[in-house]
DNA sequence: CCTTTTTTCTTGACATCGTCTAAACCGATA
DNA sequence: TATCGGTTTAGACGATGTCAAGAAAAAAGG
């Protein structure tokens, strides 16, 4: 995997020891972290870090399209390190949110909107992960 | 349309003014209105109405399953008396929603999905209104 | 009617999320 | 050293949402 100084550099965006702890938790997160999870993380790296930069340097990885952000859980909006179109399953009992391939879903009628231009599609589900 | 004392009666809610106020906020709402939005509707027919009342009375429409919650904005959910199955778009320069019809989308494939109890699905789209 | 009990409502406190501002803090350059 | 940009920090702020304690209102029972 690359290195944050690089991705960073690549984004024109300069590297510091605050945003490259920022970046490394993020990416290498395989779950969906709020903000405030990210500092926790980001704080084990870099103890001095503050909220706002976590705040700003997440924002500006989004802007760059270095991570997405998804508003589809209450409370907080989450950030996913997936870059690639993917739905989401969401489970009502833990919050926890799992990616759902792309493919998995084929979404059809689109050609239907002709007043809306559609930027971004993704298919939501809600339910509970089944023990077993 | 029904009477707002009679849904609550249906329900085995005790009407009461304040309540009254507001499922009428609510339910005449053709829109995806936040808690604060009902709220202020709500105190032009009921001004004592309290913001714990009117949190606590939606959420108990949506435990009875007369209205819906839908967590897909950021900042604050927004209620949505609409409860038969529909889709959203999102317009991201004003953060209005429009409901699509269940039968725009096809969804296919959910079948693979064994380890999942699936209670809801939706398209979610994201993008612009077309300026015409 | 008049109590008692239960339900509901309100107020205010509280926690969390996210943004903003002013001041401090670099690091490079002259 | 002095200065100049960009970056970070701490704290204030507003908004969202929940909670607890007491006030108020409604129901129940005599």
């Amino acid at each position: 995997m690359k290195s944050a100084i690089s991705i960073l550099r690549q984004c024109g965006i300069q590297p510091t020891p605050q945003r490259i702890a920022v970046v490394e938790s993020v990416l290498i997160s395989t779950a969906h972290p709020t903000a405030d999870e990210i500092l926790v993380f980001a704080r084990k790296k870099c103890p001095t870090v503050s909220r706002a930069t976590v705040y700003n340097t997440l924002n500006l990885l989004v802007e760059k399209r270095l991570i997405g952000m998804q508003a589809i859980r209450e409370g907080a909006v989450v950030f996913d390190p997936n870059i690639q179109k993917h739905h989401h399953f969401i489970d009502e009992d833990t919050g926890d949110i799992y990616d759902i391939p792309w493919d998995q879903f084929e979404v059809r009628g689109r050609k239907a909107f002709e007043d809306f231009e559609i930027l971004d599609v993704q298919v939501i589900m809600r339910g509970k992960r089944r023990k077993k």
